[in-house]
DNA sequence: AAGTTAAATAACCATATGGTTAAATAAAGA
DNA sequence: TCTTTATTTAACCATATGGTTATTTAACTT
């Protein structure tokens, strides 16, 4: 079942190991060995996890003898932050103006009142 | 079992039904009816997946009668905001100079045949 | 050739997910 | 009060998830 690059970019963040490994990657390219160093966690378990980044293409592995460094892509977190331009507008507004936003709830719902 | 705020965000953007139901209530509070209408899903599934954003406090929901009218809520789409800077910096400069980005991966690519 | 190190795969397990149908609840309307 | 409308809950199902241990593969080291 194909799904959507979005989901399983969204999907793969939902995970605070992957996302500490995306992190950690941050610094430069990692073996998995390195990656799983900091986490009480099998290394099944982190190749599991690496995995699923790579699916989302939020990682790229290339190999160097017996080692198989990760190392960080940025399309898909490009394509998140995309996604959240929409909501942008509406979640800054939101907090820069709070008071104007809490009078509009207020106002609708005493327009909503009126109506009953 | 208790799962941090991050991970129910990411978890409930990821999926097309719940993102396609967010964005919908961007234009203000639907009820739940409203916001099946457009998926071919009986009831009992939106309903799921309302929890879900519920949880991950995505939405808000009210009373109205027999309507229980849901509405977007800002904080955690500005949270995701806020996790995605550590991110910005690296793949702003990644396309925004990718021509540079690209000779860097040839130049150590060359390097590293240099070695063998 | 034998041993070591890095990593992946296989097989398994408990729980979660995303959907269904059928039944229950809540409030409005006749 | 009876019925309709809006929504949730319960029970179920197939598949996915996140972990484990044991085994296998691949490459380097001795």
């Amino acid at each position: 079942m194909p799904i959507d690059p979005l989901s399983s970019t969204f999907h793969a963040l939902a995970d605070p190991t992957r996302r500490a490994i995306l992190s950690s990657l941050t610094t430069g390219e990692k073996t998995v060995s390195d990656l799983a160093e900091p986490f009480d966690m099998t290394m099944p378990a982190i190749t599991k996890h690496l995995k699923v980044l790579e699916k989302a293409r939020l990682i790229e592995r290339s190999r160097e003898a017996q080692y198989r460094p990760c190392k960080l892509r940025p399309d898909p977190l490009k394509d998140i932050d995309e996604w959240m331009e929409q909501y942008r507008q509406f979640f800054e507004a939101s907090f820069d103006r709070l008071d104007e936003y809490l009078k509009q709830i207020q106002t609708k719902k005493e327009d909503h009142d009126d109506n009953r």
